[in-house]
DNA sequence: GCCGACAAAATTGTCAACAATTTCGTTCGC
DNA sequence: GCGAACGAAATTGTTGACAATTTTGTCGGC
């Protein structure tokens, strides 16, 4: 096996197409509705144009670009309306992860969510939403993880990539962490009781109130 | 626009392939853990080995086949555990449609709905559960279509293309009907009344005993 | 001055050949 | 007789060129 161990040195060029594609669109490096001509993002990257197409059509089917026949490709853009669409799903799908982490999830695993939530509170109270952002992003993916969930993981991870720029929006609002903050809280609480029903109602609660957040 | 009308025609060669493959697949005349060699399946479908590949490249991420560096793609074996989890996520984005086709759906729709009602009581009475199978289909589609929730209606039909052999498995099962019959009047009872909260227990509480029967 | 047809440019879709990788059968050494 | 290394066959990954389609700019007619 010649190249396991370092991904992206003998990475096969779809792949490496895939990955850098994908990373300029979630780091916001392509506009909205931007035109995402072949030619030019296989010079960019160094793949051939086949590598691109590829890369494309495993974006599209994830939601990220937007294909029409012969006439090319664009960045997919998300209206607030489908924003709040996208989060009612979140809402259910994390409800499940969470019930399912506050029984499937061992003790270690708890004692983290419980250091996070603490991380969480500091965060708050020291006036730093970029560390908060973070926190409450691994908070999430903490819990997806713990739940054993796959095939929710999957969907949660690929709703979650159309949402990018509308969650950077959004974690910048004033006042907002500190609401966010106690929703966090409970959530977490609800796990740690190894509560499910509680679990799920209060994902719900928070990504409610996350859902009338996204509609200003 | 030369060929608008009439999808199958002037179609290029990679939908082409991708439909047909997607049909074969979902058929079954692919056996489960089957080799894909792309060069048959070029020659199979009369496309080149290239659109044949763009069609396994959306496939896999449709989670329908798998593909592994260098060796080739398989059609993806859904194992019992797996099917169980897929419902489970079916069961909280299926709740989220019911609720919210309760308060968005027209009165006509909701006629259907009843409609639909009885021709199953009826297709149940009559011992014809092919019949009772498709209308039972008929009926998850039409919630969804009711919603109005695109982006829930389409990881369900992604979710739903993974189940097909399970799906097929279930219904041939003696005495069956009968119990699914009763929760499928409650879910159209609930969303007629009106009523998002009931509607989505009712829901839960079908596919809660759907996961129960997969589980022998 | 405006509308439609026409032609040229740009872009995507398709194809066949070539390179790299993996798998499987064989052979050599012990 | 058994295991490891070697090599041939099969299969996937990649490349560049060619064909089909759409878009854009231009010209002539009204």
């Amino acid at each position: 096996m010649p190249n396991q161990s370092r991904p992206g040195t003998g990475e096969q060029a779809r792949r490496l197409a895939l990955g850098q594609l994908r990373e300029a669109i979630l780091r916001g490096e392509m506009v909205p509705a931007q035109r995402l001509v072949e030619n030019e993002l296989a010079e960019r990257f160094g793949v051939t144009r086949a590598s691109i197409r590829a890369a494309l059509i495993e974006l599209e089917s994830q939601g990220l670009v937007e294909r029409i026949r012969n006439r090319g490709s664009r960045v997919r853009v998300v209206t607030v309306e489908e924003a709040v669409a996208i989060t009612e799903c979140r809402l259910v799908l994390e409800g499940l992860c969470a019930a399912k982490a506050a029984t499937a999830a061992t003790d270690e695993q708890l004692t983290e969510l419980t250091r996070l939530g603490t991380a969480m509170r500091k965060a708050v109270a020291d006036g730093e939403p970029l560390t908060y952002s973070e926190l409450n992003h691994e908070l999430h993916v903490r819990i997806r993880e713990f739940s054993g969930q796959q095939t929710a993981v999957a969907l949660l991870e690929r709703l979650n990539a159309q949402l990018v720029r509308h969650r950077f929006q959004l974690a910048l609002r004033p006042g907002r962490p500190q609401q966010s903050l106690n929703e966090h809280l409970a959530m977490i609480e609800a796990i740690v009781a190894r509560d499910p029903q509680a679990a799920e109602a209060a994902v719900r609660a928070h990504l409610t109130s996350v859902i009338e957040a996204l509609r200003d």
